[in-house]
DNA sequence: CTTGACAATGGACACTTGTTCACCTAAACA
DNA sequence: TGTTTAGGTGAACAAGTGTCCATTGTCAAG
C-alpha cells in the first residue's frame, strides 16, 4: 500500500490509568443507559473542571485507535473492541462460529431500508478462518455482477459488511447512480475519493457525486 | 387533560404506515451505526421540508409508549420493544436461559462505578420462570438488608435490575444516603416521588433529595 | 358541516455540545 | 538543563440539535 506507516503503529493497548478509566466509564454509560454521553457529561463524572480536560483524553484515546469519533456530532463514539468477546451475549462454550442476517443482494439498494426482520437468510461464519471481528451491526450481502472479479470476488460470494468509514482502499459497498456494487475505495491524502473497480474491463473512476458508502468489507464467503 | 383512566388508553400497537417507518428507521439506524439518529437525520431520510415533521411523530411515538426520550438531549432515544414479555405475560414455548452479570451486593454504592469486567458471579435465568425479558444492560444484586420483606424479597435474594426510570410502584434500586436499597417507587400525579419500604417496622417516606434510581427491579431469584 | 386525528411546511429560538486557543503543573527523560 | 508527554484550567465560539409557534391540507367519524 504505502511505505511510510498508515495507521499500525500504536500498541492499541497500553493507555493510561486516566485513559482506562474514561474509557470504562464510557462503555459502561452506554451500556447503562442505550446511549452514549456528552463531553460534559464524562466532565462532570470525573469533576473536571474544563472540557478540555476530557478532550485530550478523547483525542488520545482516538489516536491509540481504542475509540472512534463523528467530528462535531453529538453522543457518537465507536468502541473498537481489541476483538474482545467479554461485551455481549457469547456465552464461554461457544464456538467461534456466528451467524449474521444477510440483507439481500447487492443490487437491492439502501440497506437503510431494509428491515432486521426482513433479512432472508442467515448465514454462519467461521471468524477464525474469515478473520472477521464478531460485532453487531454487521451484515452480508451477495454478490450480483463482476465488478471486482480481479479481486476474487465473483458472482454469487457472500460479502460480510460491516458498516463503518472506509479508509483508502478498502473494499467497500457503495451507492453510485442508485445502485449499490462493490468496489474499492480510494482516497489519497487530501484529493477527493474515488471508486475503483476491480476488472480491467470496468472504468476506473466514478463519479463521487452523492456517494454512499454503505460499509467496509471485512470478508468473502463463498458457498462450494 | 382526562376524565379517565391515567395512560393505558393506547393499545401500545396501533402505529400509522408513517410511525412505523419511521420506529423503523430509528432502530435500524442505530443497528448500524451504534448510535442513535438526530432529528434532522431523520428529517433527512424522509425529505421532509420541516423537522417539526419528525417532531410530530416523535411525540405520537412516545404518547403510545413505543420510544421514550431525554428531553433537549441530542440522540438519546430508548426503545420499549414490544418483543419483551412485559412481567405477566410469559411465551410458552421459551424455555430459555439467559445469563447476566452479578454487579455486586445492594449495598455496594454505585453500580455506575462498578465495570462490567468487576462482576463478582453469574447468574443463570430462566426466562419462562422469571418473566425476565432479555435484553442487555441488565444486571443482578443481592439483596442485603430486610427493607422489602413485605414484598417477599429476602436477604440472599437476587434481584434483577434493569436501568430505566421507573413508574409509580415500580421496586427499585435506589441510592439513599449514599446506600442503596431496593425500595418501592412511589409518585402520585404531580406530587414529588417518594419511596417506601415494603417492611412494616421501617418508615414509610424518605428524603428524596439526590435521589438516584438504579434501576426497577425486574425479577427476583431465590436459590434453594 | 363540523370536529378531530394525522401529516407536513416554514421559520425561528435557545439550549446542548463539540471544538479551539492560551496557559498552567508535574513527572520522565536525555 | 531543556524537552517531551500526560493531565488539567478557563473562557469563548460555533455548529449541532431539540423545541415551539403559526399555518395548511387531507380524510374519516359524528
Amino acid at each position: 500500500m504505502d511505505t511510510c506507516s498508515p495507521k499500525q503503529v500504536n500498541t492499541m493497548k497500553d493507555l493510561t490509568t486516566r485513559q482506562q478509566e474514561i474509557l470504562t466509564f464510557i462503555e459502561h454509560y452506554e451500556w447503562r443507559n442505550g446511549y452514549w454521553p456528552s463531553i460534559r457529561e464524562i466532565q462532570e463524572r470525573f469533576n473536571f473542571k474544563s472540557t478540555n480536560a476530557v478532550m485530550g483524553h478523547l483525542r488520545a484515546l482516538e489516536r491509540k485507535e481504542v475509540i472512534e469519533r463523528i467530528p462535531g456530532q453529538a453522543r457518537t463514539f465507536r468502541i473498537n473492541h481489541p476483538d474482545a468477546p467479554e461485551m455481549n451475549e457469547i456465552p464461554e462454550d461457544a464456538t467461534e462460529v456466528v451467524d449474521i442476517p444477510v440483507m439481500g443482494d447487492i443490487a437491492a439498494g439502501y440497506p437503510d431500508r431494509v428491515e432486521p426482520a426482513g433479512e432472508i437468510g442467515r448465514l454462519q461464519v467461521d471468524i477464525a478462518n474469515a478473520g472477521y471481528s464478531s460485532r453487531r451491526r454487521s451484515f452480508a450481502l451477495q454478490v450480483r455482477g463482476d465488478s471486482m472479479v480481479d479481486a476474487e470476488i465473483y458472482e454469487g460470494d457472500m460479502v460480510i459488511i460491516e458498516p463503518r468509514d472506509p479508509y483508502d482502499g478498502d473494499i467497500v459497498a457503495a451507492l453510485i447512480d442508485g445502485e449499490t456494487t462493490l468496489k474499492r475505495y480510494m482516497k489519497k491524502g487530501n484529493e477527493p475519493p474515488y471508486l475503483k473497480a476491480e476488472n480491467k474491463f470496468y472504468p476506473e473512476l466514478y463519479p463521487i457525486n452523492e456517494l454512499t458508502v454503505q460499509g467496509v468489507a471485512k470478508a468473502v464467503v463463498r458457498s462450494l
